[in-house]
DNA sequence: ATATATAATTAGACATAACTAATTTATACG
DNA sequence: CGTATAAATTAGTTATGTCTAATTATATAT
């Protein structure tokens, strides 16, 4: 069953929402898609009728195996499409949001897997998040954020929660990339920022925003 | 001014058939477009009301400027990534229609040139359809080719039949690219092999297998 | 507990782009 | 020349997915 543009940009923040909040609400989804929650009441309609997800003011959106399997397609496409544009063609890892956005969305039975091949199998995508599996299951890589590492702690950038442009543009700046070591220095109490070491370079105080979008994995 | 999916169809619709018919009918556009001729009325009034085409009952559809602008993009993205699919995820020649028919609508300032590059600048594209420049323009037609090009004939290469990484090779060796200025010099009746002058440089002899597969401009 | 704010929902409207059915215009043929 | 046929056009309808504004429900705060 083929599912519209617009169908499956809710499956995907649905899926997305379902990882953090514990109840995805109307509102919640609106906030992701910007629009507005009238819209979205909606879609979640229609979404239920075609039992891809279930829905009601209680537990909120909840994706049936069919609806996650869709969401889980098209993260899929989406992230092997961002490796192709940073990987060939030489976009910033920062670029390619916006453009895998619109890519994911192209049918066809065969084109995830040979592009898939074509890409080498990565595992994750330029951003460290992993790359769902042909079956439709996400495989676990990083799962730890950094703001729960302990002092003294070295981990390893494993892939960062948000992809907005101001975020990574901060990263770079920071010399943070996939695969960075980071030591923790210090925790502070009072507003959980860290002192922090990147590649044994120089200590640098980090707020909690920023380390709680850092994925990283434990020496 | 960004179009949408439909509009660009329906230059991209106009566009081929202006070239075959001297009148492009909204029945024609209707039959290419599988839709109806209501339909089209409809969105050749929208059309012309943003100044992409002028549409009259005697003239037909005609492309403005800009219209043929956005057609020759349009076409331009499709040729490249059909060329894509071919070349890097091994569709098959008669598999990748439909789906380049989806990608040429993915909408970014720099996708086409990245994908150019990426490509080596292929100018035609898996059926041998001449990929339209990035500057919008279709490139003049070259439909001559080399090996049927006169003694002391001069000429200008306008576009490769062959794709293939030997070719390519072997034209990069050549120093030959699209705009080269060749001159004949002489050919041989034997083996229809051909000595020519590359940019006035020295004399060189190449087969018919390889002027079988340049296309060239007449001066 | 009640006022206030926030969220969810309903109703009605709108834009896009398609459709069918009816009507007008043009072309072709006997 | 008039009529049959085909094409162009208009009017009205539908489906998708959005919106605003009004209403109802829920949560929060004093």
């Amino acid at each position: 069953m083929k599912k519209t543009y617009s169908e499956e940009n809710y499956l995907k923040a649905i899926y997305h929402l379902g990882k953090t909040d514990n109840k995805v609400s109307p509102k919640a989804i609106a906030d992701a898609l910007e629009n507005n929650p009238a819209s979205v009441i909606d879609m979640l309609k229609k979404l239920q009728d075609k039992d891809l997800i279930t829905y009601d003011k209680v537990q909120g959106a909840i994706l049936s195996p069919a609806g996650e399997a869709s969401a889980l397609d098209i993260i899929r496409k989406h992230r092997l499409w961002e490796v192709f544009l940073v990987e060939k063609l030489q976009y910033g890892w920062d670029e390619v949001h916006d453009i895998a956005e619109q890519l994911e969305h192209i049918h066809d039975e065969q084109l995830a897997k040979k592009l898939d091949d074509f890409l080498g199998n990565p595992s994750v995508d330029p951003h460290g998040d992993p790359i769902p599996a042909q079956n439709g299951k996400m495989p676990v890589y990083a799962n730890k954020r950094l703001s729960e590492a302990e002092e003294n702690q070295l981990c390893k950038v494993g892939s960062v929660r948000d992809t907005s442009t101001p975020f990574l543009k901060y990263l770079k700046q920071l010399k943070v990339g996939l695969g960075s070591k980071i030591k923790v220095i210090e925790k502070m109490e009072f507003d959980q920022s860290m002192i922090i070491s990147i590649d044994d370079g120089e200590p640098k105080t980090v707020s909690s925003k920023m380390t709680d979008n850092i994925l990283v994995i434990l020496d």
